[in-house]
DNA sequence: CGCGTTTGACCCGCGC
DNA sequence: GCGCGGGTCAAACGCG
């Protein structure tokens, strides 16, 4: 019960964000360049308000909800007014809204000072206050580099990396016919990650689980996992190198996921777009068996340290890959509503630079199995939803509603080694 | 058989 | 030089 509060921040926080993504896409095609994000952060539970006031040479936006979150601060130019509020009976209904008139500097969402591409465009302030965010809190000193031993390459040595925070799923308890899981309980991404090694690590309760890709053999992209330190209920996940091979179509049959799941209700259906629903699906199931509080939804809340712009890049398309087949598969109305509210809001910006690339790339990206996962909960509207929980039993997960939080559930979907 | 996790051992960079 | 701590390897084993 101690969870429950944090678990329903983390589930709005999550929606606020790929609501963001969404729109921001949008936003970005019909308006241009000239307005993004300089800096945010989300504090939102059941009831969300947003409130924007825009002066001509500085902007602050105030979001406060029901749980005593507060403080989303905005520093920037431009004028206008902006004021949302609305409740947030569904985690899908929740949406930050920004007068066009607004004119916000340009960086990444959650960007420490490492992250933040152009800081002298940032208020000494926000500097400060971007590392200290309840939200993204991350120990950049802690991110170690490693590379293979017998490279002759250097460990530790700066390299390219990124650092996403997001909320933690709860730990998923071993089940009772197999070995002890004793690591990390990780959210899926795209990729098809191998765990290759755990180490505890000094200073922390939380062991690091470390990954690399096996979507392709010879990708030298890998990933780190813990909890945060400093915030339990926050995963940090540090991916160093790139992948050196096209986004897997589906994901490697059983990688990193659904070993543990049990199994076959057979739908028989073994295709790709049932992959993630699957999954998802099986461990929905597993959390109900258990009876376990579940409110944990994948958030992404990114940063990186890299400072060229391409793990930014990468990360952006991680997840714009999913908005974009998001909006691929949306009916025409859910699409104009879309692009209505896009005018009026606003999401992070990618380096004002990359834009144009970042776009272009996205076309190179193929549809991945779990887009499908949240294009289920995203495109339709709560009747629709309703109507679909019977096939699809994850949709439900994201009909959140304040009553209903206790069988809901996201974050669990890795396996019971993670 | 292929792919996954687990886990102890080993390697290596870094600080003292 | 030494010890510590983090990163990786690889054997053992599970699962489909």
């Amino acid at each position: 019960m101690e969870n429950y509060q944090g678990d329903l921040a983390d589930i709005v926080r999550a929606n606020e964000w790929w609501r963001r993504r969404r729109r921001w896409r949008v936003f970005r095609r019909s308006t241009g360049p000239g307005m993004a994000v300089s800096e945010i952060r989300f504090f939102t539970s059941s009831t969300c308000q947003v409130q924007a006031s825009l002066a001509p040479t500085k902007s602050t936006i105030m979001m406060t909800n029901s749980i005593g979150d507060t403080a989303t601060s905005f520093g920037g130019r431009g004028g206008g007014d902006a004021e949302v509020r609305r409740p947030c009976n569904n985690i899908f209904s929740t949406m930050l809204q920004i007068s066009p008139n607004a004119k916000i500097l340009p960086i990444s969402l959650c960007d420490s000072t490492v992250g933040i591409k152009n800081p002298s465009l940032l208020p000494n302030d926000m500097i400060s206050t971007a590392n200290t965010s309840k939200s993204c809190l991350v120990e950049n000193s802690g991110v170690q580099i490693s590379s293979p031993r017998n490279t002759g390459i250097k460990r530790r040595k700066s390299q390219a990396k990124k650092v996403v925070c997001i909320p933690a799923p709860a730990p998923a308890p071993a089940p009772a016919n197999s070995r002890p899981s004793t690591g990390e309980v990780v959210p899926s991404d795209l990729w098809a990650w191998r765990k290759y090694g755990q180490k505890p690590i000094k200073g922390s309760p939380y062991p690091r689980g470390y990954y690399r890709c096996s979507s392709s053999k010879g990708c030298s992209a890998r990933k780190q996992v813990e909890r945060s330190r400093t915030d339990p209920n926050m995963l940090v996940i540090t991916y160093t190198s790139e992948h050196n091979h096209p986004w897997p179509t589906q994901r490697n049959a059983l990688a990193g996921s659904t070993r543990s799941q049990p199994p076959k209700n057979n739908s028989g259906s073994k295709n790709s777009s049932s992959h993630a629903q699957k999954e998802t699906t099986n461990m929905k199931e597993e959390h109900k068996e258990r009876g376990e509080n579940t409110n944990n939804v994948t958030s992404s809340i990114v940063r990186t340290t890299t400072s060229g712009g391409q793990a930014v890049k990468e990360e952006e398309m991680e997840l714009d890959l999913i908005h974009d087949k998001q909006m691929l598969d949306m009916d025409e109305e859910e699409r104009e509503r879309e692009r209505e509210i896009g005018l009026h809001s606003y999401r992070p910006a990618l380096p004002e630079s990359n834009h144009e690339d970042f776009f272009a790339d996205l076309g190179e990206i193929e549809a991945d199995p779990l887009n499908l996962l949240f294009t289920q909960g995203f495109s339709l509207d709560s009747q629709e939803r309703e109507g679909n929980k019977a096939l699809d039993p994850f949709t439900s997960l994201f009909d959140w509603t304040p009553n209903n939080t206790s069988n809901t559930s996201f974050g669990d979907q890795s396996n019971r080694g993670l």
